[in-house]
RNA sequence: CGGGGUAUAGCGCAGCUUGGUAGCGCGCCUGCUUUGGGAGCAGGAAGUCGGGGGUUCGAAUCCCUCUACCCCGACCA
C-alpha cells in the first residue's frame, strides 16, 4: 500500500473529548471518527486493525469446531416477549416499530434469535452438540457511553452459542471455548487473565471473564500470588477467619469524641439497606472494609436489586442520623455481619444518638446477635480463597465473557430435541462473547508510548513501514524503495510505503503514531554502504544491516507471523 | 436521571467580566527554498461565533430557552 493513496489523517494535537490514551491515539491516528455519543465510523486504518482481530477470532473459533452464521440485527419483539426479557431488559434495549406498527428492537445480544434458529433447525440429539457464532454489530443504548470504542453504544462483537443434551457435553464445549479464548488473546499478543465472574443479567451457572490487564480498566480483578485462583473483585470470596471469637474483656464505654478517632480496623460500621420484607437491614463491616453490593444482593434478607437506605428513610424508621457513620449498638433492626467482624471483640463503633463513640463493644452483649455472611470486597494481601498465597488486585478491561447458561432460554423458547430414547428434552446452552472493537482499544491501552501506538504483530494494520529518505530528489532511493515494496508485498507482507515525499521527521512521526511494528529506511547513505536500516517500533535505536540479510530476516519473521 | 463542564475555521484554543462588525497555533491551498525526528519565507482560502427568542442604535459578549458533546455518580455483556 502506498501512503500517498491511503487516507492517512494524523494529528499532532490530542482531541479534547478523549480521556483515555487509547481513545486519544485512535483519534490522532485517524482510526475512528465519532458520529454521535457512542457511535463511531471506522476509517480505513482502524478497520484494518478491526479485521485483524476478527481474523484471529474466526480462525480459532473455526478451529474449535464452531460454525459461523450471521443473524439479523433487527429482532422482533415476540421473541423477547417469549423469553420475558422484553419487559426485563430496560431502556438499554432500543425499541422501535416498523411501518406496520409491529415492535422490534436492535439486538444487544442474540440468545433469543439463536434459540429460535435452533428450535426450527434441530430435532435430534444426534445433531448435538452444536456451536454457532457470528461477528456482528450490536447495539446497547448505554446510559453513559464513554472512552471511545471502549464502551460504545454500537460495537462489534463475536458471540457464540452452544447447544447440548447434557451437562458433560456443555462442560466440554465450555472448556473448548475457554481454551480457544486463551489462544485468541495470546495470538493477539495481549497480556490477559481469565477470572471467575458473576453471571449478571444473562443468567446461568458458571462464568469466566477474560480481562486485558490495564490501569485504565473499569473492572478490578483479584488473583492468587501462588495458586490458580482468579476472580472479579465483585465475586471474589473472603475466607472466614479461623478460630473463635475471643471473650469480652472490656465493658461498654461511651466517649464524646467522634468515632474516627479510633483506627478504622478496630471499628465496626453499619450500612443500612432495604430488606426483602420492606424493613431495613443493617450490614456490619469493619471500618476499613468496603461493602460488596453484589454479595449483599444475593442475601435472602436483602431486597434485590440492592437499595441503600437514604438518610431520610433511616431517620424516619430508626431515628438515627445517617449522615455520619452508624454503629451496631442501639440499632433496632436485623443485623448481618461480615465474617471478618464477627470474630472481633472489644471493638469500637459510632454512637447513633450523637457525635460520640463506644469502645469495648461486644456482639450479643451490647448489640443484637448478628447473622453472618461474606459481605466485603477482597483487598490486596487477603489470603487467597483457594488457600494458596495471598490475593493481588489488578485493573482489567473485560474483553471476553463465557457462560454456562443452562436451560433458561431453551425452556422459555421451548427448544427441545428427541433424545436416544425418543423422549423430548429441553437442551442446555452456553454462550461466549468477545468484544471485538473493545479488543482494539484494550490493545492500545496496553501497548503505547509517548510517540503513539505500538501494535503487536498480529494486530498491526501494516507489518512494515517503508520510509524512503529524500525520494523526490533521488531516483536511486525511489527505485530501491519501489523494489522493496514489490518484493515484500509479493511475499505476502503488508507494507506501507511512505511515498508522500515528506520530510523524514514527519514520516517517522506518522509511522510511530499509527504503530507500525517494523520500519525500514531507504536512503542514499544506506545504498552506498549496501545496507538497509531497520528499527523495531520498541527499539531505542535503528541498526544498519546488509540489504540481502535484512530482507531474508524480515521475510522469515513475517512468514512465521502471518 | 442527579451533579459539574464545554460549544467561536477541519483540529486545539483566545476573545465574553467591561457590547462597537472575529483572532492565534496546527492543518489546508499556491510558489520558492529545504530534506535523517512533526522545516523556512511569501501569498491565500476557510467561521450564519451550537439553534431559537429577547434586551439594545448595535450581541460571540447581557437575559431566557432548547439542543449536542464531555466528565463524575447511579447503571451495565
Amino acid at each position: 500500500m502506498r501512503a500517498s493513496q491511503y487516507h492517512l489523517s494524523t494529528t499532532k494535537e490530542t482531541p479534547a473529548s478523549a480521556e483515555i490514551v487509547s481513545h486519544q491515539l485512535m483519534l490522532r491516528a485517524g482510526m475512528i471518527r465519532q458520529m454521535a455519543a457512542g457511535l463511531y465510523t471506522w476509517m480505513p486504518l482502524g478497520l484494518r486493525v478491526l479485521r485483524r482481530v476478527e481474523h484471529v477470532i474466526r480462525e480459532e473459533m473455526d478451529r474449535s469446531g464452531a460454525l459461523e452464521v450471521l443473524m439479523p440485527m433487527v429482532q422482533p419483539a415476540e421473541l423477547w416477549q417469549e423469553s420475558g426479557r422484553w419487559d426485563q431488559y430496560g431502556p438499554e434495549l432500543l425499541r422501535f416499530q416498523d411501518r406496520h406498527s409491529r415492535d422490534f428492537c436492535l439486538g444487544p445480544t442474540h440468545e433469543e434469535v439463536i434459540t429460535d434458529v435452533f428450535r426450527r433447525e434441530v430435532r435430534s440429539h444426534r445433531q448435538l452438540p452444536i456451536n454457532l457464532y457470528q461477528i456482528q454489530t450490536k447495539f446497547r443504548d448505554e446510559i453513559r457511553p464513554r472512552f471511545g470504542v471502549m464502551r460504545a453504544r454500537e460495537f462489534l462483537m463475536k458471540d457464540a452459542y452452544s447447544f447440548h443434551l447434557d451437562e458433560p457435553s456443555l462442560r466440554e464445549t465450555y472448556q473448548a471455548m475457554f481454551d480457544a479464548y486463551h489462544r485468541i488473546f495470546a495470538r493477539l499478543g495481549l497480556g490477559f487473565r481469565a477470572v471467575r465472574a458473576d453471571t449478571g443479567s444473562i443468567g446461568g451457572q458458571l462464568s469466566h471473564e477474560f480481562h486485558v490487564l490495564a490501569e485504565s480498566g473499569e473492572d478490578e480483578i483479584a488473583f492468587s500470588t501462588d495458586g490458580d485462583y482468579a476472580a472479579n473483585v465483585e465475586l471474589a470470596e473472603t475466607p472466614p477467619p479461623a478460630g473463635n471469637r475471643p471473650h469480652p474483656g472490656e465493658s461498654l464505654a461511651r466517649h464524646p469524641e467522634s468515632a474516627d478517632r479510633v483506627p478504622a480496623e478496630r471499628r465496626v460500621k453499619v450500612h443500612l439497606l432495604h430488606g426483602a420484607d420492606g424493613t431495613l437491614v443493617g450490614l456490619a463491616l469493619r471500618g476499613d472494609h468496603e461493602l460488596n453490593e453484589l454479595k449483599a444482593d444475593k442475601l435472602g434478607q436483602v431486597a434485590s436489586p440492592v437499595r441503600l437506605a437514604t438518610p431520610g428513610e433511616v431517620r424516619q424508621r430508626l431515628g438515627v442520623d445517617a449522615e455520619r457513620e452508624i454503629g451496631p449498638v442501639d440499632l433496632d433492626c436485623p443485623l448481618i455481619a461480615d465474617h471478618a467482624v464477627v470474630h472481633m471483640a472489644d471493638f469500637a463503633c459510632a454512637t447513633n444518638d450523637g457525635a460520640g463513640h463506644y469502645t469495648g463493644v461486644n456482639w450479643g452483649r451490647d448489640t443484637l446477635e448478628p447473622a453472618i455472611a461474606d459481605l466485603r470486597n477482597v483487598r490486596a494481601g487477603d489470603p487467597s480463597p483457594d488457600g494458596r498465597g495471598t490475593l493481588r488486585i489488578a485493573r482489567g478491561i473485560e474483553v471476553g465473557h463465557i457462560f454456562q447458561l443452562g436451560d433458561k432460554y431453551s425452556t422459555d423458547l421451548n427448544a427441545r430435541v428427541l433424545d436416544d430414547s425418543g423422549e423430548e428434552r429441553a437442551v442446555i446452552m452456553g454462550c461466549y462473547g468477545i468484544g471485538v472493537s473493545r479488543v482494539v482499544a484494550a490493545a492500545i491501552e496496553q501497548n503505547n508510548d509517548q510517540r503513539g501506538i505500538i501494535w503487536p504483530d498480529a494486530l498491526a494494520p501494516f507489518q512494515v513501514a517503508l520510509v524512503p529518505v529524500n525520494m523526490p530528489k533521488s531516483e536511486r532511493v525511489r527505485a530501491a524503495a519501489e523494489d522493496l515494496h514489490r518484493c515484500l508485498t509479493e511475499a505476502g507482507v503488508a507494507v506501507l510505503l511512505d511515498d508522500r515525499g515528506l520530510r523524514p521527521g514527519v514520516m517517522f512521526a506518522d509511522m510511530d503514531l499509527i504503530g507500525i511494528p517494523h520500519r525500514l529506511v531507504v536512503s542514499e547513505r544506506g545504498l552506498d554502504a549496501g545496507t538497509l536500516e531497520y528499527k523495531g517500533r520498541r527499539d531505542e535505536k535503528p541498526r544498519d544491516i546488509p540489504a540481502e540479510q535484512t530482507l531474508e530476516e524480515l521475510l522469515g519473521r513475517f512468514r512465521g507471523a502471518l
